[in-house]
DNA sequence: CGCTGAACGTGAGCAACGCTCACGTCGATG
DNA sequence: CATCGACGTGAGCGTTGCTCACGTTCAGCG
């Protein structure tokens, strides 16, 4: 989980989009790439985006940009798919700082560090995980299946979080547990896109109000079959 | 609340976009341009959509639609008014039909009205009340504003539930309740885009999923401060 | 009745976009 | 040294959102 970047879809073909580079100078055009497109992204926005500028910046041709990224909709999903594993990485290491966490606990970390890479990392605060649309700006037929091809986003996401939660939802049924926490995950992405939109930090409140709203569902959720709120 | 279309900014400037048409045949064309946004909307989506395109379907040269829209961006935003005008005229006479409902019940009633127009209005899959982003296509600067212009949309939205509302939410504090009512609005709209993205029809536990975080959230909202929940 | 000017209607065309593909470059191999 | 395939390249294609110079319409007037 924490070896190399971009670990899922590691082993497979090209993937949603072209080539994947295995030499070295072809990785780090790769990444340049990638930063390029994250650094515009907190410029001009996703609509205003254009495969051009990102090629220029990053230094590359625009061809070789369209060798490793199918269209400018695969590469803000490959931008993703790496905010999601740099996410879920830094969630990994303070799941290890705390000793032990209840689903509360897990919601106001999984939040709280969400929030710090809206604050820090460049393009997170545009595309994050590509979760609920308001990315996609000019792509051919049918958005979505942005991060896993043919699972939808955040049952993709879902069910990471839910691997990484290990313990924290030992006593809970799978199934409806990664219902709930499609909805949970939906839910929270949207009020904290609220709150970003509101203050450009992310509005203190409406923060507040997300997790309110995850932990008082998921604590209901938890507890086996539905009790009065 | 119920008489004329288009009720709020009723009275006021061109508006977002243009000219708003006051000869009859003009507001007929008005109509047929939003028309065929919508049913073209269905078939090939928010992205693939073209200017050219609904103006062909809608008779009219590419002109005229430019003198009523200021953009794709502002047509789309337009019709996103429409629909949340028409929705709200739907909500407030089932509310009426019904005796009195708590909040539990007005939960309910919105969700069901939500998803009926989901299902049988023309457009209404792909813009909603252009809430999210996920609309926004092609936009110029900045995106948001679709409806109220300087006011946020969910906000928007949430004082006129609010006041649709009415004695359901009497005794609540009314900065306290917006807030709430933003949020799960934002929130709603989310896990109901899931829904509707996993079955064309909405995925019924997904909408039976919504209703239980909204009442879950809006009753702890509702009871002061919070207890648990 | 014809004249007139402003408002309205029109669609060829422009700038800018995402993306392709024919062609250069280069290091390994025979 | 000649040959070859993989990699790198950017002029250019088709399409898009949108503009603007030019008809057309029609109420008000001499």
């Amino acid at each position: 989980m924490s070896a190399d970047t971009r670990s899922h879809q590691a082993a497979g073909q090209p993937a949603p989009g072209r080539r994947r580079p295995v030499q070295q100078r072809s990785q780090e055009r790769y990444g340049r790439i990638l930063d390029a497109c994250a650094g515009l992204l907190d410029e001009v926005g996703a609509t205003a985006l254009t495969t051009k500028e990102v090629a220029h910046r990053a230094q590359v041709p625009i061809g070789t940009l369209y060798q490793f990224f199918a269209g400018k909709e695969d590469l803000l999903a490959a931008l993703a798919g790496r905010n999601l594993d740099h996410y879920l990485q830094r969630l990994d290491r303070r799941l290890l700082a705390e000793s032990t966490v209840g689903p509360a606990g897990f919601t106001d970390l999984a939040v709280d560090e969400f929030v710090a890479m809206k604050r820090t990392v460049p393009g997170f605060g545009q595309v994050d995980f590509g979760l609920a649309g308001a990315v996609v700006p000019a792509g051919v037929r049918d958005d979505r299946h942005l991060i896993d091809a043919d699972l939808d986003n955040n049952t993709a996401v879902a069910l990471r979080l839910q691997a990484l939660g290990g313990e924290v939802f030992a006593a809970a049924d799978p199934v409806t547990l990664t219902l709930g926490l499609r909805v949970a995950l939906e839910a929270a992405d949207a009020v904290l896109k609220l709150a970003f939109r509101s203050a450009p930090d992310g509005d203190p409140a409406l923060i507040a109000e997300c997790k309110r709203l995850v932990r008082c569902y998921l604590a209901e959720q938890l507890s086996g079959t539905l009790p009065p709120c």
